[in-house]
DNA sequence: TATAACATGTAACTAGTTACATGATTGG
DNA sequence: CCAATCATGTAACTAGTTACATGTTATA
């Protein structure tokens, strides 16, 4: 539920859709992400029922800005969202492993080029994490003291992150030694 | 793409719509699942396109069932499809995490109580694939020997699942530790 | 002088979910 | 007798993607 999200961000302060989205790309993009066009289509819906207002500000020498605030049942909105527990599984979308599984019959030089890709792709996934994510987090909670538990929370989504990548490395060096033993 | 998990399962042989839910629950659920109706429409747009084709089988006592072949067509598809490496990085929607991310002001004790469900969740999770998922590829590789590379291959894909379960509890463990230390 | 950043939006489309509709047989 | 299993499908909807359309200013 972009929505969500949107309403979430908002309730930090008042922004416009293109902030929003470079506000996710720095932040929950690696469990939360949305195209522009999205964004903007998910706060028309929002300021129709009620729960984000609009001001367009005019701006010299730049184009005009629409700046959203979040409404008073907006953040009930919100607030009701996150006291309900999560009950149903994560369900995931995953094309590597849809491809491996019906791979049987494909070249094992193939298939070991594939996984040498993501491993290179995960290591600098892990590294982003571990260097900006981090780095990130920390200026934020140091600036705005009034931050600094929604910080922890943060380093909680950051540190999934760094784990599920380091779980994707030790996964595809398993896989690669197979294909070597078995095909 | 769920278009080519159904090629990908019926290249295996001919099955009904039904069928293939069944096969999906039962092997690629926990990396790519779909609804009964989308499998219907799905097939529908496939015999469309003629890469499967269908037949009308009648039965006694039962309701009628059409089978689904793949046809040269759909083969074809499905093997260039299988040939194209991977290589944009999968896009997660995890509903946890982005609430997780917005719950510095949520109660303690409400976060502990979400976290400790999970963790529950997530044993249960590890736990079958540890057992029946192992069980029902081992049992497919020992009955159809031709399928024994195959085999190689879905053990690889559940393996993944067994590592992103022991994943996950690893960090419940850990965010939990937190919330009682920084919060 | 070209391109990245700033800035907003719509239209058409694909993918996926929920709800509805029907109906026989088998097992507890 | 009731629930589960077998079996197929459509309609309405929500979510998300791709492509199009427009235009300025700062920077390399």
């Amino acid at each position: 539920m972009l929505k969500y999200a949107l309403l979430g961000f908002l309730k930090y302060n008042a922004k416009t859709g293109y902030e929003l989205k470079q506000t996710m790309d720095t932040s929950t993009s690696h469990f939360w992400h949305a195209k522009q066009s999205q964004i903007y289509t998910t706060l028309k819906k929002l300021e129709e029922a009620g729960q984000v207002s609009s001001l367009l500000e005019h701006q010299e020498s730049r184009p005009d800005r629409r700046v959203y605030t979040i409404t008073e049942s907006g953040i009930k909105a919100l607030q009701e969202w996150l006291a309900k527990p999560v009950t149903d599984p994560e369900t995931v979308k995953h094309t590597l492993l849809l491809k491996l599984f019906f791979s049987a019959n494909q070249e094992k030089q193939f298939l070991l080029a594939q996984l040498g890709l993501q491993r290179t792709l995960h290591e600098q996934q892990m590294e982003h994490y571990q260097s900006e994510t981090k780095d990130i987090i920390k200026e934020v909670a140091a600036s705005v003291p009034a931050l600094k538990q929604d910080a922890h929370m943060w380093e909680a989504t950051r540190r999934f992150g760094e784990l599920y990548e380091e779980m994707n490395l030790k996964w595809i060096n398993e896989t690669i030694s197979m294909l070597q033993k078995k095909f």
